[in-house]
Formats: structure tokens, C-alpha cells, sequence
RNA sequence: GCGGGCGUGGCGGAACUGGCAGACGCACCAGAUUUAGGUUCUGGCGCCGCAAGGCUUGGGAGUUCGAGUCUCCCCGCCCGCACCA
């Protein structure tokens, strides 16, 4: 008798399967390609339960694919660039290079310990001036293509990271990092010109098919298209006219007021010569635009004195400065419709102003529209609006637009939520823009011989701001172009622009252009990408903007998505521990006693289960991966990050669980340590072999379905199933010995892409010379899976009163024969007269009585 | 407010196109063998009931021979977006 040492057997397949290079990948258009990616680290220091979780679903389908002769492509590396190791230098005094190497090399480690199939000699980090000097290649062809934009604009400032951060990254009015209260500041920043693909972006979501609908709709909402018109009103007084966007130009008649954002040029204008509207301004921007602030703030406005001049009644309108609109939207500026905009409405009857109804619901006559608390805005018909009075909402769009552009007072127009991608930022552990701002040039770029601007390895972190800023030499130039003394740009890329081509440096990662077209041409698009919900927006929209501006710089083909199929996994959550005074706990902390109690596990005393939560250092509820491999396995930890919760759901990390986990493989080593030999005497097929075979080959089938359809927690379930029905069975005879062995083996095979160290022991143990990983998928034989026998159900009058075992395909007048001559369903039925018998054959009989 | 998702035993969850609700696992209970190593094996386990039987998928209505699944209303939870004109 053998025991399952998993720390064994682990270490002892993963020095296999590297010296065979086994993962290694080759692009070979003779084979059906498939690249299977998770989305890359943040080189933190350790890896977390999440990454377990994320890398395991992954390596599932990249062994499940090569098993299936697939040429699969698997690889992993490292989103190497920011803040956190600025922050260990700041804090701790050890250089961001130095900090980020020495974590790469600890999580390898740990990954290396998870026996994940990953082809290492592509591994790639961001940091390293050979992956970041490409980048900064691109950006000199985004520059020449026209997709690199520089220009002053509001941006949003984090306080507390002093940098700029893209709409995107705040979250909530606060930096989706630091978690501090964004400022604005008006600054020169550099712009990916993300809005030219808007309207793509948008259009293609709904082609891809293999996302999750949540994450698509995300992303249009994101991109927030919005159709409309622009409508230009003539200023009393002033040559100058005052634009305007609207989704509803067919309410214009309707039109009592207009009114400004506060950062509108004109409102910065009336400001100089207006103390109370240069006040009123100062308090909207006090304000600030946080959550709370906005959702109480009352609507308010101040007149700027300005009349605009209606385009087809001639009205004279007000013009306000007002709080709740924004600059950054459509024109910076509204027309104002009380009877059909709620905020309109609010704010006419706090001013004053005069309420015209312009469209009637269906079945209103003009004469009776009343406007009360709430504004109308469903569709109706026109009225009190000249040409449009009976056209219906969607008509009268299209005619006033028409009308607008034939008078010259405005045209059709559509907007976008979707802001430019500001990527400059002001720190260091970041990729060098490739610019020189020279006094007489202006912006030069860096020739493309002098790539790549490398950081300085000599900076301080001994003051607040971007130490390349401080760095006494490095940003001192001379102009490429007129050789003048010039100055580096000190900003650095957003690390978003790193991971947004990572994947198709991949593809070549070692090759001397950014990405070698035909290798990305072979393994793109990624058949499938696995990560978290938390990259809907950001990740994934980048990624999606960069294929396009990578193609149209020919560094790609004609590629249309860089993501065919999407999966995003739930979080790892664990339960929370508090003593008796209410302070958290971590696990490791908390002892569990025989009666079930938990107590603190040196002291003794109470602790209470709080919450299920999140994973997190602040909740104390973590578990290190680490201190799973020593104590259970990678095994096991792999197994039960697919058992039980469907991969997109959360999962609850128990010890409980990892126990269950670990006695089940025990049983599965047993197994096969206790096998009896295969007898070479193949005896008659007997009802019990045909059980065992039967049983086997369906497995094979669902678990196969399962593991195409991502269902891995009922792929698992299959396989206690199958030992459930083996387990005894090898005593059934010499025939059911065969049998029994080939279900054995074909358990073997189906758990290698779930716990592939303990399968491919096993293997070798059934005696097996041939690797397990170089051994293709097991095919169920057809004739085992189709059923001959069918359990149906009888019901009398849609209540269930007896189940009947019958062949398979049985004609419905025998199926109901067999049915009215069960004695339970004759109880059931009783002496009432059958009315009706509805038969759906090999599924059910109902009974009306 | 808008958009999306979800609600099934003590728990995680199964249930393909409407057709045996609760697969499988965890926890628990009973028994057996006993284990140096996180034992192993057998059986039970939605609720009520001694039983026959009845009830049961958040609540209510509807369609249907038949509803966890479809339709409508309501309740609750989660996620995303939000003065977006």
C-alpha cells in the first residue's frame, strides 16, 4: 500500500514535464491554433487566492485544448509598471526596479508550484525597457497616424498619488486607487484618441458573441452614444452665436430657457464684468460633483444676462449659468423644456419660468395637456410647435433636424459619453513618453535610434511629485531638430497602455519589431480570456481601441477584436473571524473545537463568525496560497477552486472544503493503489460490465460537454458520480475487472487538466509509459452513451404517481398501456373515467381524469 | 432614476428546448470496522406526518394536461451607470 504525497509527486511532474519543454509552444499552421490567456498580474509580492482561482480555470481549458490536439498558446507575465513599487520606495527606501524584480521572481515561483501549463520562455514584464521601447515605438507611429492628441483640458488629479487620472480610473468622484477625493486641473496632458473608434467600439460589441452580456453592456453604456442635434441660437446683441446639443429637437417650441455649465467660455466672460455670477460660480465649484453632492444639490442657476434668440418664434430666452450642466457633455450648453424634462422643470418653476406643453400623449387633446409635478417624456403628438403640430415624436426629430440644417441654425449631431484616454502621468515606475519639447520646435519626437528612452535607475523619493522632474540631468536634451537645448517630457504612460498590446507581444515576444505580424497573424485573435469583472471597462475597452489604432499603424493585420471569447470569474471570499472584543482575526488565529465552537487558537477564548467576504488584508480574512500548497497540495487547491460554485459566481474558501477536497484525491490514489491487475481473461459482457462501461463512457461525454461550456462545478460533480458507480464494482468478476480498470483510467485522463500531478502519477501507476499530458482526450464510444432503457414518469392529472422503466423509443399507445396498468397510478385514478392521455415518449405520461 | 442580474434544503449548488425538483459536494445523524499520520466503509438526510399521504423552488395571479423554467404584478438582494441634455 502507497500514500499520496502530493509535495512529492507535485514537484516531481512539474521537473518532467519542464525538461520536455512540454509547454513550450511553436507557431505550425499545419494544427488548429488556440490561445488561451489570463489576464496578467500586478507583480505585488505574493499571489492571492483570486490569481489561484483565475489561473486555475485557465489552465483547465489550455490542458483541456492541448489534449484535444490543439496547438495551444498559454502564456504569462507581468503588468509591471505602477504605483505600488514607487510606494515601497517611498516608504521603505528600496528601488521600484529592484522591488518589482524581486516579487516577479517570488510569484513565479508560487505559480511555478501550481503546475500551471505556461510557456515560460515567453514570460514578459512591462518594466523591462525590451518590452517598453516598442511602446514607445507605437506611440511614435499613433503620433504620425494621428491617434495621439496634446491639448489642455480639465483633468481629473489625484491628491494623494499626485497624478492625473482618466475618467476611467475615477471611481465614484474618488481615484480608483488611492481612494482619495479627485480635484480638477486644467493641464496639458497627452490623449489616445479613443472617441474616433466610438461609434466601432460600439457597433462590434454586439458581434462579440463569446462576452458576457453584462460586460457588453458596460461598455456601451460607457460609450453612451447619444443621437441628436446641435442647434445654434443667435446671441441679442452679439455676433457670437450659443450652441447647443439636444436628443429632443422636436421639443425646441417648447424651448423657455438656456443655460450654461460653469466652465463655458461664455460664463467665464460675463464672470469678469459680474461680481454675483463670478460668486454663484465659485459656490457650483465648491460643490464639487461627488455623489452625495449631486444627488441633493438643488438645480440652480444664475442669469448671465445673455438673451438667446429663438430660431423660429424669435423669442428672447435667458440664458443661465447652471450647476447641473456639464462641460464635458454634447455642447457644454442645454435648451431648457420644462414640460418635458424633469430637470428643466424643476428648474423653470424655481426661477420662474414659463411651461410649454409640445407634445400630447396618445388620446390628450392639445386644449387639455396640463403639466403638474412630472415632466411628459413619452412619445405623443406635436403640438403648439408650428410645422411639427401632429407629427409624431420621432417625425418631428427628423423634421426639425431637417428644418435646423436648411436654416443653417444647427444640424444633426450624435455625442458621446466616451472621453479621449488621457495617458500622461506624473510619476516615475512608468513607460517614458517618447517626446522632446524643444522652445523653437516644439514637440519633436524621440528618433526612433535613440529608442528607448530609458528611466533613470538614480532618482529620489525623498519629496512628493514625479522624481523624473527632479532628476537633475536626465530630462536636459538637446532638440533633435535644430539641436538647441530642449527638455525630456517627464510624463509616463498610464499602465493601462502596457496591458492593452500585451497580448499580442505574445505572440513574438522576443522579436525585434513591436509584434511580428505573422505570429500575431497565427495565434490572434485569444480564443479565450479569463479575468475579473472589475477589467469591464477599462482593460478590455483599451485593449479594444489599441487592436484598432495597432491595425491601422500596420503593426497588426486586419484584426478585428483582440478577445473572441471573454470569461470573468467571481471573487474568492472567505468568512470573517472577531474575537470578544470585536477585533478581527485571521484565520490562521481561529482553532475550531470538537463541538464545532471556534475559539482563538492560543488563548482559548470565543470568536464569532462575522460576514462572508471579499478576500482582503483589511477584512483579515485571507488564506496565503502559499500556506495551501504546504499543507494540502496544488491539487487540491485547484480542485476546489472549481468544485461546487460556478466559475462566474463568488466562491467561499473553507477549510472544511480543502479537507473534503484532499479526501476525495486520497480516495482516487487508493483506487488505483488497490486496483486488482488486469486479468487478460476477457469473460462475457454481463449486465454489470455494461453498467461499468455505460457509466464511463457517458462520463466522458457530460464531462466533455461540461468543460466546453465552462460548467466545471458540474464537470467535477460527474467525476464523484463515476466513482460512486465503480466503487465495489471490481469484485463483480474477470470481464467486470476490465471494465473496471477502464473506467479507472478514463477517471485518470478526465481530472488531468484539474489536478494534472496526481493524474499523471496515477497514469504512470496504471502502467502507463507514454505521458498523460501527451496523451490525447478520451473518446466515448457512441454506442455506450445512447440510452436503451428510459425511466419515465406517469402522472395523473400533473401530480406524480409512479416512474416506470421502459425501452427507449416505445410507442405512445404502449407507453400509456404501460402506464394505466401500473397499480399506483390505477389507485390514483380510482374509479373516475380517464379523459385525457397526453404521452411525450421517453420523458412522460399524464393522466386527466 | 436608468440598465443588467439574481432569489431552489442547514450550506455551496444541479435540473438541456416547459416534462420525475433537490444530481454532486459540504455539514449533520445512525451503524460497522477500527485507524499512529486530515481514518475508512455502510445507511439516512427538503418540510409536515406513525403511516397512507400532503406540502414545497421569495410572495401573488395567469397560460398549460403539466411551470423552478413562460407572462403579469409585488417583495428582497447584488452589480454597473448617473444632473448625459
Amino acid at each position: 500500500m502507497t500514500r499520496y504525497d502530493a509535495s512529492e509527486i507535485e514537484g516531481k511532474w512539474q521537473r518532467v514535464w519542464e525538461q520536455r519543454g512540454t509547454f513550450r509552444a511553436t507557431a505550425d499552421r499545419s494544427r488548429p491554433k488556440y490561445y488561451v490567456l489570463e489576464m496578467f498580474p500586478y507583480p505585488s509580492g505574493k499571489i492571492h487566492m483570486g490569481h489561484v482561482r483565475n489561473y486555475t480555470q485557465g489552465d483547465v481549458v489550455a490542458r483541456y485544448k492541448r489534449a484535444r490536439g490543439f496547438n495551444v498558446l498559454h502564456p504569462m507575465g507581468w503588468d509591471a509598471f505602477g504605483m505600488p513599487a514607487e510606494n515601497a520606495a517611498i516608504e521603505r527606501g528600496v528601488h521600484p526596479a529592484r522591488w518589482t524584480y524581486d516579487n516577479i521572481a517570488n510569484m513565479r515561483r508560487q505559480l511555478e508550484r501550481m503546475g500551471f501549463s505556461y510557456d515560460w520562455s515567453r514570460e514578459i514584464a512591462t518594466c523591462h525597457p525590451e518590452y517598453y521601447r516598442h511602446e514607445q515605438a507605437m506611440f511614435l507611429d499613433f503620433l504620425e497616424a494621428d491617434l495621439v492628441d496634446r491639448r489642455e483640458s480639465w483633468v481629473n488629479w489625484d491628491p494623494v498619488d499626485n497624478t492625473v487620472l482618466a475618467n476611467e480610473q475615477v471611481i465614484d468622484g474618488k481615484g480608483w486607487r488611492s481612494g482619495a477625493a479627485v480635484e480638477r486641473r486644467k493641464l496639458t496632458q497627452w490623449f489616445f484618441r479613443i472617441t474616433l473608434f466610438a461609434d466601432e467600439l460600439l457597433d462590434e460589441l454586439a458581434r462579440l458573441e463569446r462576452w458576457p452580456e453584462r460586460v457588453r453592456h458596460m461598455q456601451e453604456n460607457w460609450i453612451g452614444r447619444s443621437e441628436g442635434a446641435l442647434v445654434r441660437f443667435a446671441l441679442l446683441g452679439r455676433a457670437d452665436r450659443l450652441e447647443v446639443f439636444t436628443t429632443r429637437p422636436d421639443t425646441l417650441f417648447g424651448a423657455s430657457f438656456c443655460a450654461v455649465a460653469i466652465d463655458h467660455p461664455l460664463v467665464a466672460e460675463r464672470a469678469g464684468s459680474d461680481a454675483v455670477l463670478a460668486r454663484f460660480v465659485e459656490e457650483c465649484r465648491r460643490l464639487g460633483t461627488t455623489e452625495e453632492a449631486v444627488e441633493t444639490a438643488e438645480k440652480l442657476g444664475h442669469d448671465t444676462g445673455l438673451r438667446a434668440i429663438h430660431p423660429f418664434d424669435g423669442r428672447e430666452l435667458p440664458v443661465y449659468a447652471a450647476n447641473f450642466v456639464l462641460m464635458e457633455y454634447g455642447a457644454g450648453a442645454i435648451f431648457g423644456c420644462p414640460a418635458h424634462d424633469q430637470r428643466d422643470l424643476e428648474f423653470a418653476r424655481k426661477y420662474g419660468l414659463s411651461v410649454l406643453p409640445v407634445v400630447a400623449p396618445a388620446g390628450v387633446a392639445a386644449p387639455e395637456v396640463v403639466v403638474g409635478a412630472e415632466a411628459f417624456t413619452g412619445d405623443g403628438r406635436l403640438i403648439n410647435s408650428d410645422f411639427l403640430d401632429g407629427l409624431a415624436v420621432p417625425e418631428a426629430k427628423r423634421a426639425m433636424a431637417q428644418r435646423l440644417e436648411s436654416i443653417g441654425a444647427g444640424e444633426r449631431k450624435v455625442t458621446y459619453r466616451l472621453r479621449d484616454w488621457g495617458v500622461s502621468r506624473q510619476r516615475y515606475w512608468g513607460c517614458p513618453i517618447p517626446v522632446i519639447h524643444c522652445s523653437g520646435c516644439g514637440v519633436v519626437p524621440v528618433p526612433r535610434d535613440q529608442l528607448p528612452v530609458r528611466l533613470p535607475d538614480d532618482v529620489t523619493f525623498d519629496a512628493p511629485g514625479n522624481p523624473l522632474d527632479r532628476h537633475p540631468t536626465w530630462q536636459h536634451v538637446v532638440c533633435p531638430r535644430c539641436r538647441a537645448p530642449a527638455r525630456r517630457e517627464t510624463d509616463t504612460f498610464d499602465t493601462f497602455v502596457e496591458s492593452s498590446w500585451y497580448f499580442a507581444r505574445f505572440c513574438s515576444p522576443r522579436a525585434s519589431a513591436p509584434i511580428e505580424r505573422d505570429a500575431a497573424a497565427y495565434w490572434l485573435p485569444v480564443d479565450q480570456y479569463l479575468g475579473g469583472i472589475e477589467h469591464a471597462i477599462l482593460h478590455l475597452l483599451y485593449s479594444r481601441f489599441f487592436t484598432r489604432a495597432l491595425s491601422r499603424t500596420g503593426h497588426l493585420g486586419a484584426l478585428a477584436e483582440p478577445f473572441a471569447g471573454l470569461f470573468t470569474q467571481g471573487m474568492v471570499l472567505h468568512e470573517t473571524y472577531l474575537d470578544s472584543n470585536g477585533q478581527l482575526l485571521f484565520p490562521e488565529q481561529v482553532a475550531r473545537r470538537d463541538d464545532g465552537r471556534l475559539v482563538h487558537a492560543t488563548t482559548g477564548a470565543p470568536v464569532t463568525a462575522g460576514a462572508v467576504e471579499k478576500m482582503s488584508k483589511s477584512k483579515r480574512n485571507v488564506v496565503d496560497p502559499e500556506d495551501i500548497i504546504a499543507a494540502f497540495g496544488a491539487d487540491t487547491a485547484r480542485w476546489f477552486m472549481l468544485s461546487d460554485s460556478p466559475p462566474e459566481r463568488d466562491l467561499e474558501w473553507t477549510a472544511a472544503g480543502a479537507d473534503g477536497v484532499r479526501r476525495f484525491l486520497n480516495r482516487l490514489w487508493r483506487l488505483v493503489d488497490e486496483a486488482p491487475a488486469a486479468s487478460g481473461a476477457a469473460g462475457a459482457a454481463n449486465d454489470g460490465v455494461l453498467a461499468i462501461r455505460r457509466a464511463t463512457h457517458r462520463t466522458i461525454a457530460a464531462f466533455t460537454a461540461d468543460l466546453e461550456g465552462f460548467h466545471f462545478n458540474r464537470a467535477v460533480a460527474r467525476l464523484y458520480e463515476l466513482v460512486n458507480t465503480l466503487t465495489g464494482m471490481e469484485s463483480e468478476g474477470p470481464a467486470a475487472i476490465a471494465a473496471y480498470r477502464e473506467g479507472l483510467e478514463t477517471l485518470v485522463r478526465l481530472i488531468a487538466p484539474i489536478c494534472p500531478h496526481l493524474a499523471e502519477e496515477l497514469w504512470q501507476r496504471l502502467g502507463h509509459d507514454r505521458l498523460l499530458v501527451e496523451t490525447p482526450w478520451p473518446e466515448a464510444d457512441p454506442a455506450l452513451v445512447a440510452e436503451t432503457d428510459v425511466t419515465i414518469a406517469v402522472q395523473v392529472n400533473g401530480k406524480l404517481r409512479a416512474t416506470l422503466t421502459v425501452p427507449k423509443g416505445l410507442a405512445k399507445a404502449a407507453a400509456e398501456k404501460a402506464a394505466l396498468d401500473d397499480p399506483a397510478v390505477a389507485r390514483a385514478i380510482g374509479d373516475k373515467p380517464v379523459r385525457r392521455v397526453i404521452v411525450v415518449p421517453d420523458r412522460i405520461v399524464n393522466v386527466v381524469v
